[in-house]
DNA sequence: ATTATTAATCGCAATTTTACGATAATAAAA
DNA sequence: TTTTATTATCGTAAAATTGCGATTAATAAT
């Protein structure tokens, strides 16, 4: 049908798996890493670091900000975005904390 | 147009976003768990476990073996999946790394 | 006041994803 | 050998994603 039945899974599975869908394009890592690279935050120049439309890279933007994962202060007439502290460092939690909680199955798992 | 411009991107920003989309699905990451969970690796009782269909599961399942996080060896007429180590610790140093670069920006973005 | 610059949004098309039932395919059990 | 159990795949439908050009909105510059 094309919709998640989301609302059947646990509310850190739905989180879990949000932050790593806002992750999941190429695009958006490269955003994040442009971002990441400039300590101070950057605004529209992104998308001239970027092999997409002016268009295609906004709604980028969009949906990391719909993530959390980044947010955007308008300056004048241009737009600062920047990665959001809090929700960057629950990302990393979240998703640290499972893959973390893999040990080895010692023996002969498959 | 629907597919992404893959080709415009590092090897890495793909592989990044290659993991985190196959981590994209709360459906997908409840998956994990139970395989994560159950140190010895399970079969189709992953399917008892979550709130889809047969069919469903298994497409998700696909999904996960195609990003190489998980495994899955025929025995007898079951099949036994796994998290792929190798590929697992992979994805948590990758994703790890974009994490931890990032570094707060002290003063004033945004 | 008019003109440029910047960024978001709209509308559209192609593709992919999500989901399911039904159908194969395979192997164990009877 | 026929039946049963297990899993993958096919076909289909709805919805979401990706991408772009064109338009809008808002601010700065002239």
């Amino acid at each position: 049908m094309g919709l998640s039945k989301t609302e059947q899974f646990t509310e850190e599975e739905i989180l879990i798996a949000r932050f790593a869908k806002a992750l999941g394009h190429p695009a958006r890592i490269a955003i994040l890493r442009v971002l990441l690279e400039r300590k101070a935050c950057i605004c529209g120049d992104i998308v001239d670091e970027l092999p997409l439309s002016q268009s295609t890279v906004s709604q980028h933007l969009k949906e990391l900000k719909e993530a959390g994962l980044i947010q955007g202060d308008i300056d004048g007439k241009k737009v600062c975005y920047c990665i959001n502290e809090q929700v960057w460092k629950q990302a990393q939690e979240t998703l640290g904390v499972l893959f973390q909680s893999y040990t080895a199955c010692g023996s002969s798992c498959c």
